[in-house]
RNA sequence: GGAGAGAUGGCCGAGUAGGUCGAAGGCGUUCGCCUGCUAAGCGAAUGUAUGUCCUAAUAGAUGUACCGAGGGUUCGAAUCCCUCUCUCUCCGCCA
């Protein structure tokens, strides 16, 4: 959520950046129902004062007939403020939704564009793998090799899910335990496991509710949510409070489950294990000062991308462009690896800075002394990264002519004396 | 799942025949005093959010809301009633 104070005083520098995103803001509607709504709450606040003084009134008036008209009186004040209210209430449902759904500002930098068009490779790293054969795509080399069972998942869960086995089963598991442990001990983040179903209100502090349930998975029952990434339950491990600035910055490495539903047009991205319901994440999570964000930023995608670095595998820096900011983010970097079996570049990380966007709808503020007002936090996050395009790099960098993968180094002490799969 | 108890300010803890309670007291914290140092002692201050006025001001003045959450009764509710959530104890069940 955006301050509603920005709005308020510089309605036309909100608009203006707003037309940055190419989607329609309501600002001007907004605008209006804040004044209409603070014009209400003010009336409704004198008629109180004046409920509170005539109830003292009667509390130490004798006289029985002047206690009878007092009380009129203010049965008559609530009659006006119980209409006062209704309508209130109405308006504070209309603006909170519409807030709601107002993304956040992007960053200065942020290049303006209104489309992915916009998106610029920043740099590349590392060298692409030279081939003395053809590199065949990971789900050739998965169902001759019995590594991954598309029919059977279809089967147990339906369409986009399916079954890793064996070497890559194990694969993936290293690659978590791995992404995790770099995280850990070289860049400074606790590691927290947490619940992968949450509440409603963890979904709408971090921007994912109202405006995407589409594509959430719930349970009726029990009103709880399947986590889409851990950014849900980690980074709402500290709403409603305020955090003491010695404590800044939290850093959280955290492993989950994702379920998310992809109401996609139906042939797009079908093939393989590259865009399926659910899927394995390792998500960095950072809250920090405002001050720091940017900064916080950088490290968090040198972090990201060390991984890749370790693994030696060919990727590269996307900076996102205004039109394809995510919701929720003022500034976004996609890592993208390169698979030379489908020949696609993935994205296997977003990182976002999400400002106090996330803050302001979480209620996260941190004091920076014991005397001085709480102030929102900044939220960070990137994927540390998504499990299944990194499965698909690993599997179709490291291939060999007869179909075999080669274990990375990096990976070699989670895999024993096997030197491929 | 069954039975019972409870939820008050940073913490502990008063407050239930409804009014002067934003809430006693203690601890803690901050500032000052005092004292060879420290400790102790003395004095003062000390919730959050939001609005209005006034301002250089996050300074002042003032309003409103908040005693787990939501609703109700009443002229008036931390105090009475209803619903929900959570915590604790005992029993049951279970990985």
């Amino acid at each position: 959520m955006i301050d509603i104070k920005l709005i308020r005083e510089q309605r036309e520098y909100v608009k203006k950046e707003m037309e940055k995103l190419f989607v329609p803001v309501p600002i001007d509607e907004i605008f209006e129902l804040d004044e209409s709504k603070r014009k209400l709450i003010y009336d409704s606040e004198c008629l109180r004062n004046t409920r509170k003084i005539l109830s003292k009134e009667i509390a130490s008036e004798k006289d029985e007939e002047i206690i009878a008209a007092k009380k009129n009186e203010v049965k008559k004040i609530n009659d006006l403020i119980k209409l006062q209210e209704d309508e209130l209430s109405a308006f504070e449902e209309r603006l909170n939704l519409l807030m709601l759904n107002v993304p956040n500002l992007p960053a200065a930098e942020v290049p303006v564009c209104k489309d992915e068009n916009g998106n610029t490779a920043i740099a590349y790293f590392n060298e692409r793998k030279k081939f003395s054969f053809e590199p065949k795509t990971h789900y050739y080399i998965g169902q001759k090799r019995d590594l991954i069972d598309f029919e059977r998942g279809v089967k147990i869960s339906g369409t986009r899910f399916y079954i890793l086995k064996k070497g890559l089963a194990k694969l993936q598991r290293a690659l978590i335990n791995f992404m995790l442990d770099v995280h850990i001990n070289y860049h400074d983040y606790e590691e927290v496991y947490p619940p992968f179903m949450v509440n409603e209100e963890c979904l709408t502090g971090t921007g994912q509710l109202p405006k995407f349930s589409d594509n959430l998975y719930k349970d009726e029952d029990s009103g709880l949510w399947f986590v889409p990434t851990a950014e849900v339950p980690v980074t709402n491990m500290y709403r409603n409070e305020v955090l003491s600035i010695e404590k800044l910055p939290i850093k959280h490495v955290a492993y989950t489950a994702c379920f998310r539903k992809e109401q996609l047009s139906a042939g797009k991205d079908t093939k393989g294990i590259k865009r399926g319901h659910q899927f394995d994440k390792v998500e960095i999570v950072k809250i920090a000062t405002p001050e720091t964000a940017k900064e916080e930023l950088s490290g968090l995608i040198a972090d990201a991308q060390d991984i890749l670095n370790r693994l030696d595998i060919p990727h590269r820096l996307v900076q996102i462009c205004t039109g394809d900011l995510s919701f929720t983010a003022s500034e976004k970097y996609d890592i993208e690896v390169f698979a030379p079996g489908i020949n696609e570049w993935l994205e296997v990380s977003s990182c976002s800075n999400f400002g106090s966007f996330q803050a302001r709808r979480a209620n996260i503020k941190f004091k920076r002394d014991k005397n001085s007002k709480a102030e929102f936090v900044a939220t960070l996050n990137g994927s540390g990264l998504a499990l299944p395009r990194v499965m698909i790099a690993v599997i179709e960098n490291y291939q060999t002519e007869d179909g075999y993968i080669k274990i990375p180094d990096a990976l070699k002490t989670y895999f024993g004396h096997d030197e491929f799969i």
